[in-house]
DNA sequence: TTGTAGGCGTTATCAT
DNA sequence: ATGATAACGCCTACAA
């Protein structure tokens, strides 16, 4: 392996002065710097990053820690969005990436994943899917041992931003917007995930809309599961004009079911998922832009891991329509 | 950040001591191993797998190479069953792993890709998703400067494994019980991508199906394209008894157009994957678990670096027939 | 502006 | 059985 020693060699200076080339460091003349690329050239010199983490405070390490649910599930797409588009940014950004599962470390403290994290020389950590009763995961943010960004979750402090789509302004648009096409004055809403984050901003953009429009709203705790949805649609849809999930698994479910009991009512979701477009009738929902999110917050770690201080970030959404034709190749 | 210098002192012995206690070398008193244990027990010490690595010919870090599509897809979930399946185990071994998508080195050249793994130390490597025509790949493979388990492809070496199912066994087993349930005497068979190696095992499979049943057999390529499915079954379906299908994406899109087309006909996938417990018309299909094979291949892996020659490694399948009250959740 | 040298945390070789 | 000590490849004061 071709190493800074054998570059240094070859272009016959010091191997600091290589170095100092390498990192674009200040103080070196031109023509050093021409004679070094020259060797980095021609000997197809790649720097080892493992060498570069064990020795200091270079960029860092970063490690992205996912919640992924256990079984597979048609929403496994968005993990992996997340995750390909992290590792692009990061391969452009030049950071080195490990890859972790929530379930890695069900039965672990937050100081053995720390420690574990510090074993692994990570710097900045990337947090997907958070809920507000994943205690080891918000100690992990508090100690501020680490650089963070936390993905649709609000946690900010100095040491740590939030990158995610405005929830409760989503939730409120895409709700709107179909329930004036189809001119309803009530609706049941199926809100997600009792712990979540983005469950209670939704929440809170969809009783906005429904104060502003003077709906009658029946709420649900739909826990983000397709089963229950479908369940709460065959209790309560009948009487009401339209169904409002807060996501599109919830979405397809009561889809599914109005279609079963005959009925016909105007539903949207929220994630954009592949499947939307396989359910024969079409829904409105938001779509992310889950790697381009993820890259984003690839980009805010680097800031972080420059000094910069922890804030939010807020990202684009847009609403779609999801159609099978569209979505077939 | 407590380091084996610390367990040294603590404990009372050399660093070297700590070192081989850490990694069971022989030639240590029950005496020291326990004062070392202890001492790590106390302070918590969890080895830095950087310094590991850049240390020397440790078992050696491990990259995940995967051809993901570019754009979403349905089938993303495979993606993500096969890294969180490969992380899972690599945690148990002990192994770190960084994870690579094709699409990153897009327009690099083998050299290049190896120079980037050397840079990462890397010795292992996994390829998901590779076809005939990845000559990058292949010059990855042959340059045997790594260890390699190459999933879905007969590409074996001295350091090269191959893991996977029957692929010809699984589409003669899901073919035929889809035609004999059926009682056909001819079949519309949707090949893959001509340049995929399980292609061709797969309409091997089928053709010595046709033959042992005396079947009438067309076969088309259907490029894993659930829209070039579509078109296939539009045109030779209707003088067809059943369409096989040599993916479930192909499959959905051939039976989506039978029921546009008002015609029944048996179909059948391969994959497993949880769109088709949504299509309505429940089909036979492969299911291979996803994570397991992962699993299976980090294992594999880890017997090439420990000097195993490379070998044919051939997992299981079972049939299924996905239906939505079993998916839905 | 350039080079020297110490250190990052381990592993591995070689004495003891 | 144990302990010094030299790598591993790179970064970074600090000296020249």
């Amino acid at each position: 392996m071709v190493s800074i020693k054998d570059v240094a060699k070859h272009a016959g200076v010091a191997i600091s002065t290589v170095s100092k080339v390498l990192n674009h460091y200040p103080n070196v003349s031109e023509e050093t710097k021409e004679k070094v690329n020259k060797a980095v050239e021609e000997l197809n010199f790649v720097p080892n990053s493992v060498a570069a983490a064990l020795s200091s405070k270079q960029a860092g390490r970063v490690a992205l820690l996912i919640n992924l649910n256990e079984k597979t599930q048609a929403i496994d797409e968005i993990g992996m969005q997340y995750i390909s588009g992290a590792l692009n940014k990061a391969m452009e950004l030049n950071l080195d990436v490990i890859t972790l599962f929530f379930f890695m470390f069900k039965n672990k403290t937050a100081e053995e994943l720390i420690r574990y994290l510090k074993s692994q020389s990570i710097t900045g950590i990337i947090i997907y899917g958070v809920s507000k009763t994943d205690k080891v995961i918000h100690r992990l943010i508090e100690s501020q041992e680490f650089k963070c960004v936390v993905i649709d979750a609000p946690l900010v402090n100095e040491n740590t931003s939030s990158v995610s789509i405005d929830h409760r302004k989503a939730q409120y648009d895409v709700a709107k917007k179909t329930i004036e096409e189809n001119n309803c004055k009530s609706v049941l809403y199926i809100a997600g995930k009792k712990n979540g984050y983005v469950t209670a901003q939704r929440l809170e953009g969809m009783r906005d809309l429904a104060k502003e429009l003077n709906l009658t709203m029946l709420e649900r705790d739909g826990d983000f599961s397709e089963l229950q949805a479908r369940n709460i649609t065959t209790r309560y849809a009948r009487n009401k004009e339209a169904v409002v999930c807060a996501s599109d698994l919830m979405a397809i479910g009561a889809m599914k079911e109005l279609i079963r009991m005959d009925i016909f009512r105007p539903v949207c979701g929220f994630d954009g998922i592949i499947l939307m477009g396989y359910v024969g009738k079409q829904m409105n929902t938001v779509c992310q832009d889950f790697a381009g999110i993820s890259g984003r917050a690839v980009e805010e770690l680097q800031l972080l891991m420059n000094g910069q201080e922890g804030r939010r970030v807020t990202t684009e959404y847009s609403l779609v329509r999801m159609k099978y034709e569209d979505i077939i190749r």
